[in-house]
DNA sequence: TTTGGCATGTAATCCGTTACATGATTAG
DNA sequence: CTAATCATGTAACGGATTACATGCCAAA
């Protein structure tokens, strides 16, 4: 047996901070690839069976909602769908595996030339960067919009903040250490 | 078809620093256990058939190295076996999907009591302060042994050491505005 | 003597990605 | 008109974990 899925309490969480905006697959989809980007990924190949494997169980109510001939399928969290999500919420975080290929790369660096290992660091940083920016670009917004402030929200971006930050930081120093060997 | 496997590389970056040590599956578990516990992981279900298979395609030297009527094979990583691993230091990083269950939690966090955040929040702020008090360790180690230094592994010990505290004055800091709600 | 560490292996299972597939609508 | 986006689905494949399985050796 595997790691138990995980991909139904990202749905069930998207859908109940949503308020009562249902919210189609697609959206969802959407939704997971832009404000969560940095936090977690779903493939859509993963996303629509778990939407119906929710909806038949009761956590999620469909609603075919079509334009004009195109179809389209919303969803709208049910109360038993909320619980099962709080249930979720209170159990304790589950660590996932770490997987950082970069520092890997960089733990076997002598197996290589220090010309790989910067051109590594260099890409790295320039993600670091971007990321960086994003949340502060998002931090910036929750400011300008005092009462949409959602203080939880604003614990994660700050969270991207402070470890981009630091990353950014490491990367650099480690650029000038490796410069100088 | 999914990602392409990375267990190998694994294998041959550890047998290629490794010096000449050759080093048994049950050693390489253990060394992915502890020097790279923070970084990566591997279950010896996995590991296992990957060192036949590398073996058989002649990244890796297996030997027969029985010690009493107890089994035990030792492989060493051939020049093929540098050359793939080279070749794959080279390749650019392979970006791992992020998958952060606690800043998901957060983030859902208007379904859910604070003190369940809290309780979240102080289990990480625990888990990082062990994690950077062995970083600590580790470099003090390599300080007190300067002929042993390797810079590559300072390096990746630095980034654990940066990361950790960020996190961890995040997380006192997210404790602190969670109280004041 | 029994617990724990050493040591290796396989089978079942499954989560998740990639690729294949289809079609409507809208903007340039 | 055609490219991009909206929208939803399934099939194939495989990487990886968990569980099952076995046995030796040393120390308490």
């Amino acid at each position: 047996m595997a790691r138990t899925q995980r991909t139904p309490f990202v749905v069930l969480g998207l859908l109940g901070v949503s308020g009562r905006q249902p919210r189609s697959g697609y959206e969802i989809k959407k939704a997971i690839d832009t404000v969560i980007s940095h936090v977690w990924s779903e493939s859509h190949g993963q996303l629509y069976p778990v939407l119906k494997q929710l909806a038949s169980e009761g956590f999620i109510r469909a609603q075919d909602r079509p334009a004009g001939h195109r179809k389209k399928t919303v969803y709208t969290i049910t109360p038993k769908g909320r619980e099962r999500l709080r249930a979720w919420l209170e159990s304790p975080v589950e660590l996932s595996k770490p997987r950082d290929e970069l520092i890997l790369k960089l733990f076997f660096g002598s197996e290589t030339e220090i010309p790989v290992l910067i051109r590594h660091l260099e890409a790295h940083r320039d993600r670091t960067k971007a990321i960086l920016n994003q949340c502060l670009e998002w931090q910036k917004q929750n400011n300008r919009n005092p009462d949409r402030i959602m203080p939880f929200m604003l614990i994660t971006i700050r969270a991207g903040i402070s470890l981009s930050e630091a990353s950014l930081h490491w990367a650099e120093e480690s650029l000038k250490t490796l410069a100088a060997i």
